[in-house]
RNA sequence: GGCCCGUUGGUCAAGCGGUUAAGACAGCGGCCUCUCACGCCGUUAACGUGGGUUCGAUUCCCGCACGGGUCACCA
């Protein structure tokens, strides 16, 4: 058995869809496991569709997230080229030789006919299909109509009978009647290939082994092996995986906001968090563990664990996978992914450290930073009742005590950090002969105006600086 | 509509003839605690349906229902 060679090859439309980047996933995952090698190739043939900057997105979304190729149009490589567009030229003689060898046909017939074909056979309750109409032409008016410069197509010859099957990884084995299969197109009038011809002549000079692409393929592979025999190439092997839903009944789409990695990411998704999610969309380890790391999933891949049915994106659950990787990080990185998102929210200065100490732990993602910061800059409007809490035993009234007694300590203390704070505020909770609740709680409300805030009184107190915070106490004794 | 594929809790899913049918997320309850979180503990909840095969079906076969995919000079 040769090398393990796969590829990626996704269209430059200007965003990436998690359903792509999932593939490409599996797809990296497939040769790293071999210690393969992992090939990107761009097919932009789609030219009515092209967006400027579209290739970088690619690029960056495959480095952010690690997932390293070391074949493709920025590092070259043997195969090359890895852009379709420009291996355009090279398709044409391909598709003659098919020709040659009987295996296809020119095809004269023009646009007006084959509507026309097809709407009769619409009304008429059949499928659309080719009808043959020159499937076996004489040679020599072949010979006379291309000579006649006529505009032709060249179809793939599918075989008047039998079967057309093959074995998927993911599927298993998957046979068809060739009475199913159309007389393709190969090569279009403007002498370009068609997507599904120039698929598998690039698969194969590039010498991918194993084809791994989206569901929505399973039907075409018939057809698509086909041609591998009819060319006399070995076939790769083929792992289909199911698709990545919205609901039961839509695919996740552009349309749906969690469907772009980059918004993900605007978001405060990690990406490797993104990555590790996709790897449970639709695949399962073998154990319970769920969080991996690249290495780790390189290590546990298996394609045959790829499920069959569709899978819903599940946006509470990758939430929770990012949960885990913001909690996992060092304190110096997760300051500086918060950083931005701090910078929008609050323009006083505040002890970031302390800050981010209290968010890192109360941040599924990094935007859920600033609605949490509302406080800072802003003074919110004065509501008695928060003061009231059962758990904590406090009322409006008790809170009033509390702050009057805890303002004067305050006004004293002179180590203004945290613990220094705090230290002093129970030895007056001991002292009063109450819970630290019952002091504390009330110091948060007044320091915030919010029932909950990313830290405890002592830690606003901290955050806020001295002068702020008697500054807030003062007014909520007066409010009070 | 033809053909292909699928169907285990709300979601992702393990299972591959005999199990008390895992686990995770969400939900719910509790503990911890200067609020809320984090963390920890506990808990609710599932094999689409009808026939077979078998001593025994979630697991194998067939039908049905439901869902998805595909039937272009698009990729």
């Amino acid at each position: 058995m040769s090398q393990t060679r796969t590829r990626f090859a996704p269209s430059p439309t200007g965003y990436m869809h998690v359903g792509n980047l999932r593939t490409a996933l599996y797809t990296y995952l497939q040769a790293r496991h071999d210690g393969g090698a992992f090939i990107l190739r761009i097919e932009d043939t789609d030219q009515g569709r092209y967006v400027p900057g579209a290739t970088d997105i690619i690029y960056d979304t495959l480095r952010a997230t690690g997932l390293t190729w070391d074949e493709g149009p920025d590092i070259g490589g043997p195969a090359g080229p890895y852009v379709q567009s420009k291996r355009m030229g090279l398709f044409k003689q391909y598709a003659e030789q098919l020709v040659r060898e009987g295996r296809a046909y020119y095809c004269f017939c023009t646009g007006a006919r084959l509507d026309a074909l097809h709407a009769a056979q619409k009304a008429a309750g059949e499928v659309p299909h080719y009808d043959g109409h020159c499937r076996d032409l004489p040679a020599d008016e072949v010979a006379a109509r291309l000579a006649a410069g006529e505009p032709y197509v060249i179809r793939q010859r599918i075989p008047e009978s039998g079967t057309a099957a093959f074995d998927d990884v993911v599927y298993g084995h998957i046979e068809v009647d060739v009475k199913e299969l159309d007389d393709q197109i190969l090569l279009k009038s403007d002498g370009m290939p068609t997507y599904n011809f120039a698929n598998v002549v690039d698969d194969h000079l590039m010498g991918i082994t194993h084809v791994i692409r989206g569901s929505e393929y399973l039907s075409s592979t018939p057809k698509y092996n086909l041609l591998y025999e009819a060319f006399g190439w070995e076939k790769p092997t083929y792992i289909h995986c199911p698709p990545v839903m919205k609901d039961a009944q839509n695919k996740l789409s552009k349309r749906n906001g969690d469907a772009s990695y980059q918004d993900l990411v605007a978001r405060g998704y990690l990406p490797q968090a993104v990555l590790n999610y996709l790897l449970l969309l639709g695949w399962a380890p073998e154990g319970e563990q769920e969080i991996f790391a690249l290495d780790e999933m390189v290590r546990i891949w298996d394609p045959a664990r790829i499920s069959k049915s569709p899978a819903i994106f599940d946006p509470l659950k990758l939430r929770a996978i990012n949960a885990a990787y913001i909690r996992a990080l060092p304190p110096e990185d997760f300051r500086r992914m918060a950083d931005p998102f701090i910078d929008a929210a609050v323009r006083r200065p505040i002890d970031r450290g302390l800050l981010c100490q209290n968010l890192q732990p109360r941040c599924e993602v990094l935007e859920d930073i600033p609605p949490q910061l509302d406080f800072l800059d802003a003074v919110l409007p004065f509501t008695a009742e928060l003061y009231r809490n059962k758990k904590q035993k406090t009322t409006p009234e008790s809170a009033k005590t509390a702050l009057a007694a805890l303002l004067p300590v305050l006004e004293a203390q002179t180590d203004w950090r945290r613990d220094a704070i705090f230290e002093s505020c129970r030895q007056l909770a001991e002292q009063l002969a109450q819970k630290n609740g019952w002091l504390l709680y009330p110091l948060g409300i007044a320091l915030s105006g919010k029932a909950r805030t990313p830290g405890g009184g002592t830690d606003l107190a901290a955050m806020l600086g001295k002068a702020e915070t008697l500054a807030r106490v003062r007014a909520a004794l007066a409010a009070l």
